[in-house]
RNA sequence: GGAGGGGUGGCCGAGCGGUCAAUGGCAGCAGACUGUAAAUCUGCCGACGGAAGUCUACGUAGGUUCAAAUCCUACCCCCUCCA
């Protein structure tokens, strides 16, 4: 059953799953009815890119700037410097100022495709915490900020108590982060007039705190929302893969690959990551529910890949994936390797392999043609020396298993 | 500062003088079945080498021993309790 909003952005966050918990749901719809008011959503500077882990809240973000909302996107440069502690077994690595300022800016960068920024009406704005976090002064800030955090409130904050109970390491550095966090909302609430504040559920703890902290010092009233924690049907964490996370940015996750995540999500995934990574409507989505699930794949890896890296880059992709997965012509976004004719007769496969990048050791590329998983031109091969044979036209298709793959052409 | 416990391969976690490149689980890779899915089953899973084998690895640095992840010493880090 769900509840009925006044808002038109509230009934649609609600109707494709976006929404986890909120303080208080029903005044919050209310203050958003009213009119166009400004929220913030922030991610820490921990990489040169956020991640598909991250995408969920700015989906969000950004169907409030849709609905007519200002959104205000914060980059951590300021809170990476401690590192949120939240639901972590590990502290975060202190990262040297060049670290940081590279991933400051590549955070940056990888809001891009979702915000619209600007300075005209509801144009999103770009902030970094550094901005007023690296000023404040020790005994200044725990003077009037501190004395509004309760420490028996703070060690009830989940995050803090999972690593009191689990015995877990846990610095006073760490333990400053939400006050921290909870400063930032104070900040934007009075410079940007931010009144909601979104983000992962594991954020609820120290955006609540925020709340608060505006409650008590400026005896205003703030919202807090959040998106739920996503797993994959089997129950693994959203966006990450052997190879680590699955990056936004092209620079480190290439957009093939990047295709390639969503077109294999799980069956049972499909419909739920539609609603809430695509802008289709929800009646096209229960359309495609109900026709073949491969072809439903297609459209939510086409439409995140379209909004990511943009539709330019759909083309290419479908003719790489043509040529890999059913044999389609030679495509030019399949990586291509070049062989110099020297190796013939003397250079074997496994050093092909390993040359390529398709393997990472000898050892490896053995292994892998031992099973039977190393091919060329869809042919299983042996531990055998290249030979001209293999190529026609100069070319080969060398594969690793059966989604990784690459031409071999000869330098000629 | 004191007492005790601990640091093992991507992670968890055994081992506690030789048979340990290190049991097991997870993750990963490949194969089979399928649908570029899930589940299942099979094989693989430090590097080099065709192989025999060689090398590098059990917090760091030394030492004892024919032989050390296993014993000793110092140091570093983490946890618990005490002051």
């Amino acid at each position: 059953m769900s509840p009925s909003f006044r808002s038109s952005v509230l009934q649609e966050a609600w109707a494709r799953g976006l929404i986890h918990q909120s303080t208080d749901l029903g005044r919050l719809d209310a203050r958003l009815a009213e009119g166009p008011v400004s929220l913030y959503l922030g991610c820490d500077a921990t990489a040169e890119s956020l991640h598909v882990g991250h995408l969920l809240p700015i989906m969000l973000l950004r169907l409030f700037q849709k609905h007519g909302y200002r959104p205000v996107a914060l980059v951590g440069g300021g809170t990476s410097k401690i590192g949120d502690p939240s639901f972590r077994n590990t502290a975060r690595p202190i990262l040297s100022e060049e670290a940081l300022s590279k991933n400051v800016a590549g955070v940056r960068r990888s809001y891009e495709p979702y915000i619209r920024f600007g300075t005209a009406g509801n144009d999103g704005k770009l902030v970094d915490n550094a901005e007023w976090l690296d000023r404040l002064e020790y005994i200044p800030f725990l003077r009037d900020i501190g004395q509004h955090f309760p420490v028996g409130r703070l060690l009830s904050l989940d995050s803090v108590k999972q690593k009191l109970d689990n015995n877990l390491p846990f610095s006073f550095l760490e333990f400053n982060y939400p006050l921290l966090q909870a400063y930032d909302f104070l900040e934007l609430a009075r410079r940007e007039h931010c009144v909601l504040q979104i983000g992962g559920s594991d954020q609820w703890g120290n955006i609540v705190s925020g709340v608060e902290l505006i409650r008590r010092m400026d005896q205003q009233e703030a919202f807090a929302l959040t998106t739920p924690l996503l797993t994959t049907a089997s129950g693994a964490k959203m966006g990450k893969t052997a190879q680590g996370a699955v990056w936004l940015r092209p620079e480190f996750c290439a957009p093939f690959e990047f295709w390639q995540y969503w077109r294999n999500v799980e069956d049972q995934d499909v419909g739920r990551f539609l609603r809430l990574f695509t802008e289709l409507s929800l009646e096209k989505i229960a359309d495609l529910e109900s026709s073949d699930v491969n072809a439903a794949k297609v459209v939510l890896a086409d439409q995140v890949t379209g909004l990511t890296h943009g539709q330019g880059a759909l083309p290419e992709i479908h003719q790489a994936v043509q040529a890999l997965f059913y044999g389609g012509e030679a495509a030019e976004s399949v990586p291509t390797f070049s062989v110099p004719p020297t190796w013939l007769g003397k250079k074997t496969i496994v050093d092909l392999l390993v040359e390529s990048g398709l393997c990472t050791s000898r050892g490896e590329a053995r292994r892998l043609i031992r099973g039977g998983g190393a091919y060329m031109n869809d042919q299983a091969v042996q531990e055998e020396t290249l030979e001209a044979r293999h190529f026609s036209e100069g070319k080969a298709k060398v594969s690793a298993g059966k989604k990784r793959a690459l031409y071999a052409c000869l330098q000629s």
